[in-house]
Parts: structure tokens; sequence; C-alpha cells
DNA sequence: ACGATTTGGTTGCATATGTGACTATTGATT
DNA sequence: AATCAATAGTCACATATGCAACCAAATCGT
């Protein structure tokens, strides 16, 4: 008749996220002192090149208040900058600074190796499921790529 | 060079469980009124019956001063009660009350019947995949159950 | 038996987040 | 061109959260 939290897929998801997330924390928290949304806005800001606030809110699954805030910090960081749009002045275009490139690469390794710790930890047959599932609840809760 | 937050597994992660707990939140908050701490707690009560606040949090993996404030908000509604323990004057015995237990009951099936929805629309070779995937992650990341 | 340590739980405070309202601008309709 | 709707982004406010300090009771070491 209960739930039974342990196999409530919702619940399961987030404990593991919660963990990932952990895992990784250290390394843009207390050794560059950002928070998640400016980690993200400047992992988009990489994978994209010069965008919108709203291209990297899209890009990185963020609310677009999150996004204003995280852009802020990083201007006043001096690691993006922002330049007026002609055809559209309602819009900003959003770059990296050569400091912020800088310290973005500074950040991917450290990060790429959390991520391969974890991985390492996962035999390989499990990880094929891994990505395969991974895939199939992407499409069935259609956070589908852009 | 770059990262590809795509392919990152925290983020995917992170987005995946969003998604779900998008999907599910709507039962327990617009509905009953109850915010994710609050629900899980009661959901924990429902797995292990009367236990104190620290099981709780163990069992719905949350920090003791979010279980503090559920716990409270949840004897305000008069759906859990709290009983001295005579053993150890510290903690207290939480457990479900009549109107708690009728509660939790209506919450329970569309709860299910959310997380069915989300596992239809996924293949059953995914399903299997995504199974195996879980508990792979779970050993890899320490949270196996308790 | 007594001081030091640990454990169960709460509180205060600073920070993070979600929501809705708001400004400015653009695009669509007529 | 005048209006209406949609879009980009910011802001203010209420709520949620994390952290450290805290209290009280129990346990440990001597």
């Amino acid at each position: 008749m209960g739930l039974t939290l342990e196999n409530f897929l919702p619940y399961r998801m987030s404990r593991l996220s919660e963990a990932l997330s952990a895992e990784i924390r250290p390394v843009y928290k207390d050794a560059f002192g950002l928070n998640r949304p400016e980690w993200r806005v400047l992992a988009a800001l990489a994978d994209l090149g010069p965008s919108t606030a709203t291209a990297l809110g899209n890009h990185s699954a963020q609310h677009k208040t999150k996004v204003s805030r995280a852009v802020r910090a990083l201007e006043l960081r001096r690691w993006i900058r922002r330049e007026a749009v002609v055809a559209d002045r309602r819009s900003e275009i959003i770059s990296m600074t050569d400091t912020g490139q800088r310290a973005y690469c500074d950040l991917v390794a450290p990060m790429r190796e959390r991520e391969a710790r974890i991985l390492d930890r996962i035999a390989p047959a499990d990880r094929a499921a891994l990505e395969r599932a991974l895939l199939a609840l992407e499409a069935a809760t259609g956070v589908a790529a852009g």
C-alpha cells in the first residue's frame, strides 16, 4: 500500500543527482567561488559561443532570473562581457573575456576528472545501460537537447 | 576542449531529476499544500512506521534542519504526532495520526500514477537499462539503501 | 563520579530560489 | 500609424535552504 521511497523513481533520481552534484560542487564553489547557476552559464557560454541570456538559459536549463543574476555576477568578475545588439535593443550578446576563458579552462579539467572518478566506479556494461537509460529518460521527459 | 553540458553526467542527471520532480510536484504541492521535505517525511514515516526525526532524515536523504521544519509543519497540520521516549529524553518518536494516514493514502495513488505515466513512455528494454543504471549509480555514489 | 565527547534536535542568519510584476522593445494586425 | 500581443531582461518580495551555533541529554574515559 505504501510507496517505498527507495523504489520511487523521482526520489531515486533526485538523490543521485544530489550525490553527483556534491561530488563536483567543490570544484566550482570552493576552488573558484562560483555558485551553480554561474558555473552553468559559463559552461553554456563555452558550448555556444557569444549568445543572448535567453539562449544561455535554454542551453543550461535555467530560469531567466537565475541567468540574469549569474550573468551580472560573472560580469562583475570580468569573466564575461555584454555588448548591445543593434538589430534588437532588448537583448545583449554575452561573451567570455580572456580571463573568463582561462578560468573556464582551469575549471574544466577537474570537473571532467570528478566525472571520470564516478564513471570509473561503474562497470563498462553498466555504463552502457546508463547511457541508454539517460537517452530514454531524456526522450520521455522531453528535455531532449536543443 | 569544452565540456559540452549536454554530455556531462551531473548536468544530465540534474536536469532529469528536475523534470521528474516537476511532474510530481503538483500532486503534493498544489493538491495538498505540502512542500518537498514535508512530502518526503510523510513518505518516510509510512515506510518506516513510528521513528525518530534522525531516522526519517536518513531514510529520506534530508538534512536534519529540513526534517525538523517539516516535522513541525506536519504536526501543526495534525498529520503526525510526537511522543516522548522514556529511554532517551533527547529524541521523540514521530508517528502518523489517522488524518495523516488518510492524507498519505490519498497522496500515494496520484503519485504512483505520475510515475507510471513517465515509465509508460519508456520501452521495456530501456526500463530494464534504467533499473540497472540506477543500481549501478547508487552503488557508485554510495547512496545505497539502508 | 566527573569532565570531555557525542548525539538528537532546534534556532538564527545569510544566501538562494521561484513567482509575478514591471520596463522596454519588437512584431503582428488592422 | 495605432493598437495589441509577444519577447528580452530586471527587480522586489516571499519562501526555501545550508550552515554554524546552540541546548539538553546521554555516553565514554578515567
